[in-house]
DNA sequence: AAGAACGTGTTTTAGACAGCATGTC
DNA sequence: CTAAAACACGTTCTT
């Protein structure tokens, strides 16, 4: 099947022909087949690299009217979006978090590129552009079963069918095990296929040998002469297939293991074997451009090797240069934290799965095979490798284990987490918000529609309604009229306009309240930040065994200030941690250096960005709230000014 | 006596979406 | 109830 044979504009096959797209892969042909490119449902489950975008383009080219393609991360649908811009004649709008088109532009362009919180967000607001969606294009629909987000995938889905009744709808899903779920859920045909355009091989790697599962096998010299307790025989083997990847096989490398630490102390080690380009000093100049801190130099210090790693820790400008230097093959090797694994698009022709286990708060646990795969798919360059390869580290005592348990093995299964109580009283509040529902009968008829409810029979979900709706009304989100009707009050309106979780609104109207009751000179910045500090929804810091008596300290000299004092704090320990949270953004606000607070306060740089972030979405609802309770807290707007 | 080597108890551990209104190169 | 590796720090062993 060809190109030029499909309903599209001579300007758009030109374009595709242009980059060298002629004909279509085995799995697009599928889609076609399946009736993309003719407003029919699709669901597609296909190895990442394998052709996805052109699928979402199709659908959303030939369909009638405007098309919305929602991903999970603002990286991704950054990189879409320009994708996307690329197209002749096609105007292309973005809507995340972060970056933003203007709102009431959106409803102009052919295609509008978001996150699925902020189509969600869009739904509670009421946006007229949603109603008259031809074509919505899903990817990563396999995260219809993530904790979390998860329920915001399938209700924000659910939503959309009912505000555009009969939209194609198109979705693309890693390789798992039910993908048949989600075509039935969504009433969809299934496209089905593992063929990638680059072939892979997966192996594990075990005294020396890496046994492939195409039968091949790679000899690798492992320099052991350090002395070799465990881990380093795991680390060392890593070099190892590192290096003969960079120098024998003439590709890159990708290199997964645990922690952040250990992310930098791989790079670091790597950085001694001479991997360097000759670009790397450039990138090294564009890092130490960013900023001063100790992370962005020793990440420059290594990249000047042709090495770098990669974490949640980085600011994201330091990992943007990472990723496009990596792409642009200025740099050899990054060693990463699963960051990578479900990101931007940064292929490799080897990829070294070094640690396959994760702590998860109570034991070391082995990571989903979704999401090694993942790992595994980032092998295999398009046009540069003529296959990829990944390797997981193992000894001979794990070999068969990991065999069984990755190389073999079939992903996980999907399954909705919308059974969780947070988020159904989150969703609930926004289905009558938003007025799709009024009733304890219209919400179960809401959310029969979802993922959930077609997984599992809905008979179970009208007591968590009762539980939930009770709960909403006990914290005056809604009220309830006769024979178990209700309604959304202001608070609980703009709570869900807000985009915050119901907790969250009720303890920032409680924190508001006893704000607006303490003595003035008391109010101060650290007021307002431990405030939001202390909700579901600002991730909480780590305090080190270390620092706590100094934080402790620090706590009981400015106890008056917070709202929730010392004394009445339910869990001390997570109250401490709001304390420190609180105060490392007050000590931003006071206008202190990244750098100090970086050092002082042991977090990564992307940890404050993120931090300083999620304080100005926050303290942006309680001045919304504030407004609408009449509470005067002047505090507020001054902190807001100097985030 | 300096420094390497060893032993033991302690510390730490992945990721990342969202409001709203303006202004910028 | 469930782990493992790095680190900090003190002690012993070598030269």
């Amino acid at each position: 099947m060809y190109v030029r044979d499909l309903p599209l504009s001579d300007s758009v096959i030109d374009h595709y022909e242009s980059l060298g797209i002629e004909e279509l892969y085995p799995p697009q042909a599928e889609a076609v087949d399946a009736g993309v490119a003719n407003g029919g449902r699709v669901v597609a489950a296909i190895p990442t690299a394998s052709g996805k975008t052109f699928i979402a383009e199709l659908a959303m080219l030939t369909a009638d009217g405007p098309g919305l393609y929602i991903c999970p991360l603002r990286a991704l649908a950054r990189e879409k979006y320009e994708t996307f811009s690329a197209l002749p004649g096609v105007s292309v709008g973005i809507s995340t978090g972060d970056y933003d088109s203007p709102a009431d532009e959106l409803a102009d362009h052919d295609i509008v590129v978001a996150t699925s919180e902020k189509v969600d967000s869009a739904i509670r607001n009421g946006a007229n552009w949603v109603a008259d969606l031809a074509c919505v294009v899903v990817d990563e629909v396999h995260l219809l079963g993530a904790e979390g987000r998860g329920p915001t995938l399938e209700v924000t889905l659910a939503n959309l069918q009912r505000r555009a009744p009969g939209v194609q709808i198109v979705a693309l899903s890693a390789t798992v095990d039910n993908p048949e779920d989600i075509a039935d859920w969504l009433d969809a045909t299934l496209v089905e296929s593992t063929w990638r355009p680059v072939d892979l091989r997966t192996g594990v790697y075990a005294d020396g040998l890496v046994e492939f599962n195409d039968g091949t096998e790679l000899t690798v010299d492992v320099d052991d002469g350090s002395t070799p307790n465990g881990a380093d025989e795991d680390t060392e083997a890593t070099v190892a297939l590192v290096e003969d990847a960079v120098h024998n096989a003439g590709g890159q490398c990708l290199a997964f293991v645990r922690s952040r630490r250990e992310a930098e102390a791989l790079a670091e080690r790597l950085a001694r074997e001479g991997l360097a380009t000759g670009a790397s000093a450039t990138v090294a100049d564009d890092l130490t451009a960013v900023d001063g801190t100790s992370t962005g130099h020793r990440l420059a210090d290594c990249v000047r090797d042709g090495v770098a790693f990669h974490h949640a820790g980085l600011r994201s400008t330091h990992r943007a240069v990472v990723e496009t230097a990596f792409r642009n093959r200025y740099l050899a090797v990054i060693c990463a934290t699963p960051t990578l694994a479900a990101g931007v698009n940064v292929p490799a022709r080897r990829v070294v799965v070094r640690d396959q286990q994760r702590y998860t708060g109570s034991s070391m646990e082995f990571l989903p095979v979704l999401e090694v795969h993942q790992m595994c798919g980032r092998a295999g360059r398009p046009h540069l490798d003529p296959y990829g390869e990944a390797v997981l580290v193992g000894d001979e005592s794990s070999r068969a284990e990991l065999d069984e348990r990755y190389v073999d093995a079939d992903p996980e299964a999907v399954e909705s987490k919308l059974r969780d109580r947070t988020a159904l009283t989150t969703h609930v509040l926004s289905i009558v918000a938003t007025g799709f529902a009024d009733s304890h009968a219209t919400i179960l008829e809401v959310l029969e529609a979802t993922f959930y409810a077609h997984q599992t029979p809905v008979a179970d979900l009208s007591g968590i309604v009762d539980d939930v709706t009770a709960e909403l009304v006990e914290m005056g989100m809604l009220t309830e009229g006769t024979s178990e009707t209700f309604t959304a009050t202001d608070l609980g309106a703009q709570v869900s306009r807000q985009y915050v979780a119901p907790e969250t609104g009720a303890r920032i109207v409680s924190g508001l309240r006893r704000a607006a009751e303490m003595p003035a000179e008391n109010v101060t910045g650290l007021t307002v930040l431990q405030l939001v500090a202390d909700t579901p929804d600002m991730q909480d810091t780590y305090l080190g065994n270390r620092e706590r008596a100094a934080m402790y300290q620090y706590a009981r000299n400015h106890d008056a200030e917070f709202t929730v004092g010392m004394n009445d704090a339910e869990e001390f320990e997570r109250w401490l941690e709001t304390v420190k949270t609180a105060r490392i953004l007050y000590e931003w606000t006071e206008g202190e250096t990244m750098e100090t607070i970086v050092e002082n306060y042991r977090i990564g740089p992307g940890d404050l960005e993120s931090r300083v972030e999620r304080t100005e979405w926050l303290l942006g609802a309680a001045d919304a709230l504030a407004t609408l309770l009449d509470l005067d807290v002047p505090e507020i707007a001054r902190v807001r000014s100097r985030l």
